[in-house]
DNA sequence: GCCGTTTTCGGCCCGACTGTTTTCAGTCG
């Protein structure tokens, strides 16, 4: 059972006790239990196993630390079983509809006995619904259109797909007269790597004519719902944007508001309450005098908090470090020096060796290492020993010639399914640095494909081990693997572990990144860049090192040449 | 269901928009 399972039952015991009408308090403590577990970086099955006591964490007390091990060793939970003998679990999914929420569902349920879209769009049709009290004509219609929708509606969207429409609509809201700023808030500032929605913060006086421009949009399909102050539209992309627009005065405590996470909102707020203040996204009050707004700085020294990184923002201890001065101070962009993984046409690339040397320079970096695949990766034409060798007296030759930049001689060596590498020893032996990574049978077991990495790590010619899970974004899920034993095996080897910072990879994770910090490995954030332009995708992967609470000297790449050779000896 | 610098009981974050209402409930973020 792995924690997102038991987040995952927790939310759908929640939605359940929701449609039900049970405490609304209830229901927010499953949903935050759900929220604390997801962010965990250790398995909290295998704190089970070490006898560590549950309730330790935020938000899960006596009885919700014995449903986690009732889950754990019977892999139900009876109170699951039980709500869905009060409601249908099919229920759950009416309640994603948009406009429909658990007391309409309900309702719904016990005047009409609707339990399934197919239910619900039939009783929409037939206009049993609006002759319900609290429904009407435009309710009805609203249901049955976004009934529809539903089908086609995409799950969250990956964050470099956000950015670029995220972008446009951000050029085309400051073309309008009046808007001073425009600012994209939510998940998209926190640098997560889907985002739901995007949220769009607009500081103008006049909230009417922006709402009109924002309308105006070509890339809009359609309005979904439009106020003085708060705009909603979807995107042809299938993007959802909630534009607001907020006063200067209030333009600090907007961001912070709108840039979340909930559960860190939550957080200060009750700190706020403690204070006997009020926080909201108009500002921070004492009675109906306004203390703070203008800035995010001037909102939480209210609460005395020095300012947050967003990408911190999570309810992930950020507000405990905050509040002991033990902030990180988190990587940046500028910060790096080279780029540690990168293909060439001499395998799957779409440049040279040159070519990509030459890009290389031009983002400032003193070095970059080519890991071109090996042979087991025939589809990509992988390099044999000979064909390697020929490519290390290229890159001597083009060291000669390059003046205060270095290649480092490398490879993307793979990792055969009983830990063995795809080249023998004698020509590792003759790399700067080696990257190990696994492209095949994904489907081993937890137990066997851990082993697999750690006796890839046995080897001591390997250095760094690239894109460590394997998932993709949206994609596939990582394969299975006890994460904590690769962090700490990698610790002991002092084995590096990658960020491929490719949109779609972005692996490590975030908190399987802070895990790795907090046992002491060292981070390389690489591109895998299979084309010049892919070295720009550096910044997505620096995201994902701050969402992990990387400072400069966590990460192996912000090292000078000197100070990489040191650091790369085992 | 959780939690404690006012509390082991009684609180628990806050506001915009919509539709169906004559003053507000439901939904969403």
């Amino acid at each position: 059972m792995q924690n997102a399972d038991i987040a995952r039952t927790f939310n759908q015991l929640a939605d359940l006790l929701e449609i039900q009408g049970a405490n609304a308090f209830r229901v927010r403590a499953y949903r935050s239990a759900a929220q604390t577990i997801e962010g965990l970086s250790a398995a909290v099955s295998d704190m089970i196993e070490r006898g560590e006591d549950l309730t330790t964490l935020g938000g899960i007390g006596k009885d919700l630390a014995e449903k986690i091990e009732t889950l754990h060793h019977s892999g139900s939970l009876p109170a699951l079983d039980e709500a869905g003998k009060q409601v249908p679990a099919g229920l759950i999914e009416l309640t994603r509809i948009d406009s429909l929420g658990p007391k309409r569902v309900k309702a719904l349920y016990d005047e009409l006995g609707v339990d399934s879209l197919d239910a619900l769009k039939q009783a929409a049709r037939e206009q049993r619904i609006s002759a319900l009290s609290g429904f009407g004509r435009k309710t009805e219609r609203k249901i049955l259109e976004e009934a529809d929708r539903l089908h086609q509606q995409a799950g969250r969207t990956r964050l470099d797909e956000a950015r670029q429409a995220a972008e446009g609509l951000r050029h085309h809201i400051e073309q309008c007269a009046g808007v001073e700023q425009v600012v994209v808030a939510g998940s998209y500032r926190r640098r997560r790597e889907t985002v739901g929605d995007l949220d769009m913060l607009v500081v103008a006086e006049d909230g009417e004519r922006v709402m009109a421009h924002v309308g105006e949009w070509q890339e809009i399909e359609r309005v979904a719902l439009r106020g003085e102050t708060k705009t909603t539209v979807h995107l042809n992309s299938g993007l959802q944007v909630d534009v607001r627009v907020v006063p200067g005065e209030s333009f600090g405590a907007a961001l912070y508001y709108f840039t979340g996470s909930q559960a860190h909102n939550v957080a200060v707020r009750k700190m706020a309450v403690a204070r006997d203040l009020k926080l909201n996204e108009y500002g921070v009050f004492e009675s109906d005098e306004q203390l703070a707004g203008r800035t995010e700085e001037e909102v939480l020294a209210q609460v005395e908090l020095p300012w947050i990184p967003p990408e911190l923002r999570e309810n992930c201890g950020e507000i405990e470090a905050a509040q002991a001065g033990k902030l990180p101070e988190l990587v940046t962009r500028d910060d790096i020096r080279g780029d540690l993984h990168m293909h060439t046409t001499a395998t799957d690339g779409k440049a040279s060796l040159e070519e990509m040397a030459e890009a290389g320079r031009r983002q400032g970096y003193n070095y970059i290492a080519i890991t071109d695949h090996s042979q087991r990766l025939a589809m990509a034409n992988g390099l044999d020993a000979a064909r390697l060798r020929e490519q290390l007296a290229d890159i001597d030759e083009l060291n000669e010639r390059l003046k205060r930049f270095t290649v480092l001689k490398s490879i993307e060596v793979d990792i055969l399914e009983d830990g063995q590498l795809d080249l023998p020893d004698e020509v590792l032996g003759e790399l700067d640095l080696c990257v190990a990574s696994i492209h095949s049978r994904f489907n081993l077991d937890r137990e066997r494909q851990t082993e697999r990495l750690l006796r890839a790590m046995d080897n001591p010619h390997v250095s760094l081990i690239a894109h460590p899970t394997g998932r993709i974004v949206n994609g596939r899920d990582g394969y299975e693997l006890d994460m904590q034993r690769i962090v700490d095996g990698a610790a002991e080897r002092g084995v590096c572990l990658e960020i491929n910072a490719q949109p779609a990879r972005l692996d490590l994770r975030d908190i399987h990144a802070r895990m790795a910090k907090e046992a002491g490995v060292l981070i390389a954030i690489s591109t895998d860049a299979h084309a010049t332009d892919q070295l720009d995708h550096m910044v997505f992967g620096v995201d994902q090192a701050r969402r992990g609470w990387l400072e400069k000297d966590d990460v192996l790449n912000t090292r000078t040449l000197p100070q990489l050779r040191k650091a790369l000896k085992r």
